[in-house]
DNA sequence: TTATTTATGATAGTAATACTATTATTTGAA
DNA sequence: TTCAAATAATAGTATTACTATCATAAATAA
């Protein structure tokens, strides 16, 4: 056995279900597709996604090209599914954390947060990176959509945790205040600007007011600010 | 002469400052060079960066690859030279729009609606469809800071452009609510969202509350109350 | 147990991309 | 008219983004 003799149904690890279109081999069902989940976070993370090759990462997981190209179509695809994961489980996060949480305000407020704050390591997703995951988030996140094929592939469904999440947001935007005209919008604004304030804050600081301390906390005061003025009556 | 007979000096062409260091030959300067600007904004217009390569420019215009390398050293460059091209323009737009209103409500009004909406191509101008510009802005522009060499391009101040207008969105920030904490990430917000809210309202609509109209007005009218409400008292 | 599917490894090959280099020809300014 | 600069034409390289083939190892079914 390879995990050590713990059987299988022991294991608590956390599944985040992934849309099969993404994929030519489920990469969850062998080593070597969880290898090649882990090394294209790592590469991506280390270098950018333009950089980044299937030979480069056939390389890294000691396997060939070929063997990497039976499990994703191309490196697009690649993105896209690892960016889906990362937000299956910001989704679980989320559910998880305002689980028993009745005011929508402080559901909000957590939904900033967690958008907005680089998460430790989760162990119970064992070839997964969450906190590189994260970085990934904020300098690739929109490349996921910004091609020339969104549409072919939002028909396929690829961008539906995307949607999903920014439809939970929007909810509890509405829960907050029922009256509020654009609560899609608001959500799509907060789950973008959590991202891009912290990267210009990091690379271009002129463009933000968080040069001083350079810390998310600022960013989450910054959302909260400008959310719950637009949402108040 | 080529321009019919006319002097140099009587042409009425708005000039925008461009950074040297975006080029290797100013294409400004030759018909060569403002084919290759011009033919650039089309294709990018049309089949996206990603699709987009000096060989299929280079067929375009009727000349060769090697042709459109002794004007820019790579696409990137040519891509963040059309973006500061636009946003140079943005600038000069700005000033005149705002030039003699006294009202900073009003003049931020204006910031939002001149960024929101999509523009008649610009007769002054004549190698620059403006219209396409504002499109490619809203598909491509993050791509031209989204890299691994952000920091590289930022300390050849290949971002001044944009920078500059952000500061001067937030200089009208200020003038509406000089007590308001974060004019630069107001500013830079306001701007990005004029562009991807466009984008998820025509590609994505359901991150959007755009669905029904799918009209920039809708947009203004979002991010008006978003800011206004952000900055009052 | 053997037979057989299935995953992987190893290797090769192609078309396109992102360049660099060389030489010849044209153009336009002094 | 001369001379320098810009352009055109052509060739060539390394890398990328794939596809195809065949042998072998591991899991599984008969």
């Amino acid at each position: 056995m390879k995990n050590g003799g713990i059987p299988n149904e022991m294991k608590l690890e956390l599944q985040i279900k992934m849309n099969p279109s993404l994929y030519l081999r489920d990469p969850e069902q062998s080593e070597l597709g969880k290898n090649i989940i882990k090394h294209s976070i790592q590469l991506i993370h280390d270098n950018g996604f333009e950089a980044f090759t299937f030979k480069k990462l056939a390389e890294s997981i000691g396997t060939t090209e070929a063997g990497v190209y039976r499990y994703f179509e191309n490196k697009h695809k690649l993105l896209i599914y690892i960016i889906s994961w990362y937000w299956g489980w910001i989704q679980f996060q989320l559910n998880y954390q305002t689980n028993n949480i009745k005011d929508p305000i402080i559901k909000l407020k957590k939904v900033i947060t967690l958008l907005s704050t680089n998460v430790e390591d989760d162990i119970t997703t064992g070839h997964v990176d969450e906190s590189q995951l994260h970085q990934i988030l904020i300098s690739e996140g929109s490349k996921a959509y910004l091609t020339n094929h969104v549409e072919k592939d939002n028909q396929q469904q690829f961008f539906k945790p995307y949607k999903d999440l920014c439809n939970a947001v929007g909810d509890i935007i509405l829960e907050c205040n029922p009256k509020y005209k654009y609560p899609h919008s608001l959500a799509s604004t907060i789950i973008e600007m959590a991202h891009l304030q912290n990267f210009f804050m990091n690379h271009l600081p002129s463009l933000t007011d968080f040069s001083k301390s350079k810390s998310e906390s600022e960013i989450i005061k910054y959302l909260e600010d400008l959310v719950f003025n637009a949402i108040r009556d």
